[in-house]
DNA sequence: CGGTAACTTGATTGATCATTCAACCAAGTC
DNA sequence: GACTTGGTTGAATGATCAATCAAGTTACCG
């Protein structure tokens, strides 16, 4: 998962708490599970980390810097329309949900919202992670130019984005069912075509129901 | 906090255990904690409940009972729109995060996010909960009547509202800030300005900047 | 008053937790 | 070949956890 230059021991700790706190979270992941998993003994983990704590720096850290690589490449090869990325973003994310039978997909949202009063490092760790999603949100409503009125406020729009995505991603999985998650885009695409005009794609201009039962994959 | 007719040992250990679940999450509250603030023996609390599991269900189960009594309740009174009716819930979710300087608000969302592979009825019951939140919502948007097109699909719009509550909680609570909640919430109020046609109120029917520094309130 | 059922007490149990540390090893340097 | 540096081993430590239970208390009922 993921990757880094070397496949050192201090990497493989990184890599099996990011499987594991994405898993079942901080809480539940004991420093034995990480061991486990990276196969090494608890002294070599704390030759390299202070405590449990520095682990999920270095996990936050990880995917703060690994989300250019790990996340929008992926999901965007081959996409040009600044449009459709965001929603190619959003369908990532419902992969891996449809993956995981709606158990879980957001890892950072789901340690932001479970750790409630982290220590100020990992919760700037947090702040940084969801401002760079954000920000490359943000970039696509830029680069969709005069398609979008110059009266919206694109920040805004990009954290709605995100805002949605987290929000349908907790729906689809408390309820399991990734239809929640189906019908919350849905409603952003929705308010999308309200805003846009017509561009090459001609975007749909009025609500229209989709969905109607359970998943649609 | 919300009432019940006795002050009986049951529900005194399901007042606290709301208190903490909601202040520190699941798996950060010891049975100890609930004992303390109880104020009773651990073999009271297992006179009542087989385990620290079943104290969430109950919990669950006085969110799901007490959702119109404790929350609907308070946030409406005095109000008639049933779109305000909307946004005055939401902005219920608002005072909870001021108050508590941005740190918790929903705690059925942050449970439901933390216990990743619930049991069954641990589960069932977080659908519950969302359920009847949204179905509340959805009620407004019937009563709303003639004033969104009939095309809207007043279920999805309901659950929309909900995603968009849960994912501003999270961003505002991540970055301390509730402008982040106040942004996705005036994305929220452009999208229904989008579908409502004026009524008494009349509704603003282009995105207009607000909040452009930190807090608002 | 005797009896019984509901409830409470709180020390105790055993598991699990994060963390520590002295001993060990391997590669590199002088 | 002595010494150092960087890394590894894994048993041990002490804290904390959920859960137990035998002994006690209270309230009610006949």
């Amino acid at each position: 998962m993921i990757n880094q230059v070397t496949g050192d021991t201090r990497w493989r700790i990184v890599e099996a708490a990011m499987h594991l706190f994405w898993e079942k979270g901080y809480g539940s992941t004991s420093v034995a599970d990480i061991l486990g998993r990276a196969a090494i003994n608890s002294g070599s983990l704390y030759h390299f980390f202070p405590g449990k704590q520095d682990v999920l720096l270095a996990v936050l850290e990880a995917y703060r810097t690994g989300i250019e690589q790990n996340l929008l490449e992926p999901n965007w090869r081959g996409v040009d329309d600044p449009i459709e990325k965001i929603f190619r973003l959003l369908g990532g994310y419902r992969d891996a949900l449809v993956q995981t039978e709606c158990t879980f997909a957001c890892p950072i949202g789901s340690l932001a919202l479970e750790l409630h009063e982290p220590d100020p490092p990992v919760r700037e760790l947090f702040a940084a992670n969801f401002a760079n999603w954000a920000k490359a949100v943000e970039r696509c409503l830029k680069d969709a130019g005069k398609r979008l009125p110059a009266s919206t406020d694109r920040r805004a729009l990009a954290e709605f984005v995100l805002t949605t995505m987290e929000g349908a991603v907790m729906l689809a999985s408390s309820h399991r069912d990734i239809a929640y998650f189906d019908r919350a885009v849905q409603q952003l695409r929705d308010y999308f075509n309200f805003q846009l005009r017509p561009a090459k794609t001609p975007a749909r201009s009025r609500p229209q129901r989709r969905h109607k039962g359970k998943s649609h994959a």
